[in-house]
DNA sequence: ACAAAGAGAACGAACGTTCGCACTTTCAAT
DNA sequence: ATTGAAAGTGCGAACGTTCGTTCTCTTTGT
């Protein structure tokens, strides 16, 4: 009969998933053979195989794992905390949750996957959409507490807010060498200023 | 005799560079095979050959064109424009020149490339060092005109004004639909609040 | 005539994946 | 306790394919 079997082999695959984002990391996906990924991990294709149907369920795996992690580091942000903190909490989650430059790396590489592969970009969409909705609700509950300008459309200001953390990514990638604490400051401070948290906030668009 | 060579050369060239484009952009480089672009071109491997060394020199050619093109552009800009009419160029820029999703899915997948080909790095790297030095010296000029908030760092502002155009990319990018002269419209606008001490784009000429 | 441009078969290498087999662990039946 | 079948796990050679590239040869324009 079969060992503790379910559990055992989630945690291999845990491990194995790990191990190959190091190698993706380096190499890129495509430039990674199957071969690079057993040597690293000390293990046969046929004993890789019996975990993962294929390269590409690999990295799908890899990108589901990365995303479960990122929701779950952000559910755990209360709903009604400052919207500063939240920001300075989504820094921190991108610094160490996700934010090592080997992720980033992963992230990038992603990314542009999606724009070749539906089922990636899918998935990739839905979670780009949740994230939104989380901050969208984030938002309104600040200008509820008048934190931030409450004129603003949640939506657009979420998918501001979005863009910015990938803007970030993209500075921090391509200079892995400035102070990563610093870079994120500097993007909350813009992102205050066009959300005029401290600023008078002009109502709507006019005043002149 | 050869043929009027060096032109003819060049013009094959980039006819070549630009039907490859299609190609990247629909299958992405690695799964796009030198069959795959001869197909294309309606060429032979030996054709193609006499007009690139390889696959890699081809997508060097390719980013280079693309720098090129993005540097000419906005060195047309005049230096002293207003900030806002500025933006509005570079998103003209984007959208036409360089912004096709065609081209956005090129622009990510390059991005890719950079964090694993040290060379691809170092081209991007001094493309968006031209980039930002450009805008900071747009951005100081305008401070002294008095158009945006005189204390920022135009450094600072300059790298999040491009960090805001990765990130419309990127929201373009995985949402096609929308319409792009409308999320553009969207991010001046949150550029402007967040450079403005007080109050957004003199005289905008879009009433919401 | 000559050289550039092109064609397309062929090459070796590397790829993702499969397959047959051996080893180990588990557990019901003895 | 011992046994033995079953299932989990692992190995690594081998498969067929496809890759980027090269080579030889023909065509074309001057």
């Amino acid at each position: 009969m079969p060992r503790q079997t379910p559990e055992r082999h989630e945690a291999r695959r845990a491990e194995i998933l790990t191990a190959c984002l190091g190698c993706f990391a380096r190499k890129g996906f495509h430039r990674t053979s199957m071969r690079d990924l057993c040597e690293a991990l000390a293990m046969s294709p046929g004993a890789l195989y019996r975990y993962f149907d294929s390269k590409e369920s690999i990295i799908l795996a890899m990108i589901d794992r990365d995303r479960a992690q990122w929701e779950e580091a952000f559910a755990s942000i209360p709903a009604d905390t400052a919207f500063q903190k939240v920001l300075e909490s989504l820094m921190g989650i991108a610094e160490q949750g996700c934010g090592r430059i080997e992720d980033i790396a992963i992230f990038w590489q992603v990314t542009a996957e999606a724009t070749t592969n539906p089922e990636i970009a899918a998935v990739l969409k839905r979670h780009y959409t949740a994230f939104s909705d989380r901050l969208e609700l984030v938002i309104r509950r600040s200008q509820e507490r008048g934190e931030i300008d409450a004129t603003l459309k949640p939506r657009d200001a979420a998918v501001f807010v979005i863009s910015c953390f990938d803007g970030l990514l993209a500075r921090y990638s391509f200079d892995p060498d400035t102070d990563w604490k610093k870079l994120a400051r500097q993007f909350q401070k813009w992102i205050a200023r066009a959300f005029h948290t401290a600023e008078p906030a002009p109502t709507r668009r006019k005043k002149s």
